[in-house]
RNA sequence: GCGCGGUUAGCUCAGCGGUAGAGCGCCUCUCUUACACAGAGGAUGUCACAGGUUCAAAUCCUGUACCGCGCACCA
């Protein structure tokens, strides 16, 4: 006998290398079947996956194992994503725990390094995808990575397009820098933080020393980089200064000033302190008023061009010391406290600081048309609809992208600079190594206006102008998501037009968190309507963020995480799979708690005991036995309706990406259902002649059910399919194969009507064991009589029914029965039921019981008769309504009445 | 400031026009040979608040409060 409780680990372990070896996740082109394809949001390469992967492609592995079960040509591309800027954080940690920095290893190194953990690091993901289940061909040539070699061709294929087009251009602007990870970063990678501050009011005397204007700043140590104070110029306090010098406190410059509309004439003092170097707004206010730019802090976040006493300092040390002085100097008036949400980088969640520098922009306007043309025709279409509002809105406020960045772990840009023609334009330093660009030679942060980029794949042999062999690459590599934005379509090996690109683009449905729609998906749909002219997924199944149980965001710091793997280890994937599946509701964020893993553990172990019992059952000489046989009786006709309905409702739940719906109605049906009624209702029939049609409906049944429930749990159902093979007459090697039960025609439209009136009674009569706390070992007799003979031919037909699972011994069925002189009684529908009990009844407990009971009727019927008393409703409201609430009156009438008589043989 | 969610049993959440549901927890009984990771039964809710629409509202509309999340602003 197989053990009670279902060990996991050996099973899934088993199947899982099975199903590489067999490579049953391989697809092929098939024009003669539909494709349905998903492409993996690619995992970053920076350590283990975390709950949210667990869902995310939890989420994918359900949908494609349903779809090939369908009928479709199911492709599941795996591949991951080299991370970029976040890679290359985990690099540096890494050698920092060496003692070492990036720098100590010089670029070429570096890289050899990361190749090296790319490959562990990407090995381990792809372990821990298949350990989840996932229907992924992890086989090396399937694996795709954005930064192998086609993938670089792609990235380069559409740097080229871009450019060519006008659309990717090198400009001088105000961006995001990040001075821990120093580099750039585009906007959406810059988190906005409330933190408390302080404004400081300061004064900034006239020319003359007299009394001048007071600004407020939350940034005083940008002052000293101040080339202006704008006003209003409608503001009547101050109009009359525009034009006038003012004296900068602690330096000997004199700025003007300028009057700008832009200025808020409620905020603050009214007076703005403009720093173009330092700010977007005094940036913009800077370009327009003709003002200089003077960089005070440098893009390692240390003061320059100030003051001898500050340069070098770091921006907080500066702060402090300007404020110290400005409050000698007197001219530090005031200080407020002050709320304001200050940029962080997403990555290290270091203050971002707004500084000038030239990098690489794509243009974005031209590229979002018709991306919001493709939302708004729902060519892409959101799951759930909610986001394409949110969607639409991003991209009609879209701001260019700033795709440059200053690290060394990318796609390198793609261009190149010829030292001789360019000497003079390029800000080029021969010979010393460069900290920053890891090389000998260094191309400066400043402007490269007039030198001539050439653009090339691979280093060009030669000048294509001058001949010159003394060219350096950009230094800078390529946004993260640049590579992303391309992969529905670079994984088919784009730009070559491969016969995989052909068949599987546009893609089924891509299956992400919210929180990249626009970081990630919004660049896929401009994408793929730029180069492959066709949007690249029709649907974006949109998930929420895995939380802990008290909605707080899962981090390290908070140390409230959970690991997935250690989660698989003590519960199972299939449990950890069901429970994250069930709550995957609707996009929203997902709670998630370890005990929450217990429920899905359970029903695992139910699907085992299940097969246990049938196993039990089956003659030893295996032989096909599933099937519906003839004659069929009530609790047979009962279950295969149940069945077929709960298929029904997987179906449908299943084309609106509802998967907690279509997991709900398999765990209700196979539990609620097939479990608690129809098992306990087969077992005597066991015992019989009618053992074999019993036990072909039950595999029938339970071997559908397991078909129904292997996109969601894999192995479990895997492994019971595979004993019960034999029985069920499979000749498919895996459950992946059989195609997806469903579309079973309906029995008889009594058959659930009829069924329930059973239950019914069988419920009411446990009730009145458990109240009465008769002994479940211990039978007893029952009394079902009604008034109307006709009602009782249904339970006369199936007496054992109630026989079984209310534990009668002795059953009358028949009108007119009197009730006993020691019985309880119970109602159900027109049926009295009477319980004989030993010795004497309970009479004070029976008569509340009976009271209780008379209260609810009577409320029911006060309900239902103030409702069919209300003209209003019996003119406006459906028949079937007025016919329902016509037959509860009824009912509750009927059952008020028969107690009434029952109470009156109690008082006797 | 704009937008999007949420507010339902002790907890976590379904339901989204026709008599309030699940899982977990709690209470009672049962190791009845598939399963105690189980079975049977039970208790528990002014469905945030205020208006409105409707014969009928947890469900639709409007507003309010609180919680969360985006986006914008942030001198």
């Amino acid at each position: 006998m197989l053990p009670k409780v279902y060990d996991p680990k050996p099973v899934e372990d088993k199947w899982s290398e099975l199903w590489q070896k067999e490579k049953l996740f391989v697809s092929t082109v098939d024009k003669s079947k539909k494709a349905f394809v998903v492409v993996i949001p690619p995992p970053n390469i920076t350590g283990a996956l975390h709950m949210g992967h667990a869902l995310n492609n939890s989420l994918q592995d359900s949908l494609i194992r349903y779809e090939r079960m369908t009928g479709k040509e199911a492709y599941w591309v795996p591949g991951t994503d080299h991370g970029g800027i976040a890679t290359q954080n985990v690099m540096e940690k890494m050698l920092r725990a060496e003692g070492k920095t990036k720098e100590d290893l010089g670029r070429e190194k570096f890289l050899e390094r990361m190749w090296v953990w790319y490959g562990e690091c990407g090995g381990t993901i792809l372990n821990q995808l298949r350990k989840l289940g996932c229907a992924l061909d992890t086989s090396k040539d399937n694996v795709r990575f954005t930064m192998d070699e086609t993938r670089a061709g792609s990235v380069f294929e559409a740097f080229r397009t871009l450019w060519e087009k006008g659309l990717l251009y090198r400009d001088e602007r105000m961006i995001n820098w990040c001075t821990r990870c120093e580099t750039a970063l585009s906007d959406i990678e810059v988190e906005y933080e409330e933190e408390k501050s302080k404004l400081w009011h300061i004064h900034y005397p006239l020319e003359n020393g007299s009394r001048g204007l007071v600004v407020a700043t939350t940034r005083p140590e940008t002052m000293v980089g101040d080339t202006a104070v704008a006003v209003n110029p409608e503001d009547p306090r101050y109009k009359v200064l525009i034009g006038k010098k003012l004296k900068l406190p602690l330096t000997d410059r004199l700025i003007p000033v300028i009057g700008d509309t832009e200025v808020d004439l409620e905020f603050g003092t009214g007076a703005v302190k403009v720093t173009p170097a330092h700010d977007p707004l005094d940036f913009t206010i800077g370009q327009r008023h003709g003002l200089e730019t003077i960089q005070v802090i440098d893009f390692n976040g240390k003061m320059i061009n100030c003051p001898e006493k500050y340069k070098g300092k770091s921006v907080q040390a500066a702060r402090k010391e300007i404020l110290e002085d400005l409050k000698t100097g007197e001219f530090l008036e005031k200080e407020e406290q002050y709320k304001h949400s200050v940029g962080k980088c997403d990555r290290c969640k270091q203050h971002i600081e707004p500084l000038v520098s030239e990098q690489w922009f794509v243009k974005m306007k031209d590229l979002a048309a018709p991306a919001i043309a493709a939302a708004e025709k729902e060519e892409v279409k959101f799951y759930p609809v909610s986001w394409k509002k949110p969607f639409i809105d991003w991209l009609k406020n879209i701001q260019d992208w700033c795709v440059s960045r200053q690290i060394w772990w990318g796609h390198r840009i793609p261009v190149w600079y010829c030292l001789d023609c360019d000497k003079n334009t390029l800000p080029y330093v021969a010979g010393a190594a460069s900290a920053r660009t890891g090389e000998s030679g260094v191309l400066l942060p400043g402007s490269r206006k007039g030198s001539n980029p050439i653009l090339s794949m691979n280093t060009p042999e030669k000048c294509p102008k001058c001949g010159g062999h003394d060219l350096i690459q950009d230094p800078d590599v390529l946004d993260t998501w640049f590579s992303s934005a391309l992969w529905p379509f670079s994984v088919f090996g784009w730009p070559k037009k491969t016969e995989e690109l052909n068949y599987y683009y546009p893609t089924s449905v891509m299956v992400t968190g919210y929180e990249i729609i626009y970081l990630w998906v919004a660049r896929m749909v401009m994408s793929g309507l730029e180069h492959m002219g066709r949007v690249p997924f029709s649907h974006v199944y949109v998930h929420g963020i895995i939380r802990d149980k008290h909605g707080k965001k899962m981090s390290k710091s908070l140390g409230n995480g959970i690991d997935p793997l250690t989660m698989i280890e003590k519960y199972g994937t299939d449990a950890m799979r069901f429970t994250i599946l069930s709550q995957a509701i609707g996009g929203k964020d997902i709670p998630f708690s370890e005990e929450a893993l217990v429920g899905g553990r359970n029903f695992v172990n139910k699907i085992y005991n299940v097969s246990r019992f049938i196993q039990m059952n089956l003659p030893e000489t295996p032989r096909v036995m599933s099937a519906v046989p003839e004659d069929l009786e009530l609790a047979d006709e009962w279950i295969l309706e149940r069945y077929n309905k709960t298929l029904e409702k997987v179906r449908v739940s299943m084309t609106d990406y509802d998967i907690p719906a279509s997991v709900g109605a398999l765990y209700s049906f196979l539990w609620d259902e097939f479990c608690d009624w129809y098992l306990e209702l087969a077992k005597p029939r066991l015992e019989t002649a009618d053992k074999y049609r019993v036990l072909g409906l039950l595999l029938h049944v339970f071997g559908g059910t397991l078909k129904a429930l292997h996109p969601f749990m894999p192995y479990v159902t895997e492994e019971i399919f595979a004993s019960l093979k034999p029985y069920l007459g499979s000749d498919k090697p895996f459950l992946l194969k059989e195609p997806y039960p469903g579309g079973g025609k309906t029995g008889s439209v009594n058959t659930e009507a009829d069924m329930k009136k059973i239950m019914d009674i069988i419920t009411q009569i446990r009730m009145v064991r458990a109240q009465l706390e008769i002994s479940p070992a211990k039978n007893i007799n029952a009394l079902i009589t009604s008034a109307n003979e006709k009602d009782l031919e249904l339970l006369k037909k199936h007496p054992g029914y109630i026989t079984r699972l209310a534990k009668t011994d002795k059953l009358d069925i028949a009108p007119g029965l009197a009730k006993p002189p020691h019985a309880v009684t119970s109602l159900s529908g027109p049926f009295n039921i009477y319980i004989p009990v030993d010795g004497v009844v309970d009479l004070e407990k029976e008569r509340s019981r009976i009271a209780k009971e008379t209260e609810k009727l009577t409320a029911e019927l006060f309900a239902a008769d103030t409702r069919l008393q209300n003209e209003n409703f019996v003119s406006h409201a459906p028949k079937e309504e007025i016919e329902k609430i016509t037959l509860r009156k009824a009912d509750a009438e009927s059952r008020i009445n028969r107690l009434r008589e029952i109470a009156k043989d109690l008082a006797l």
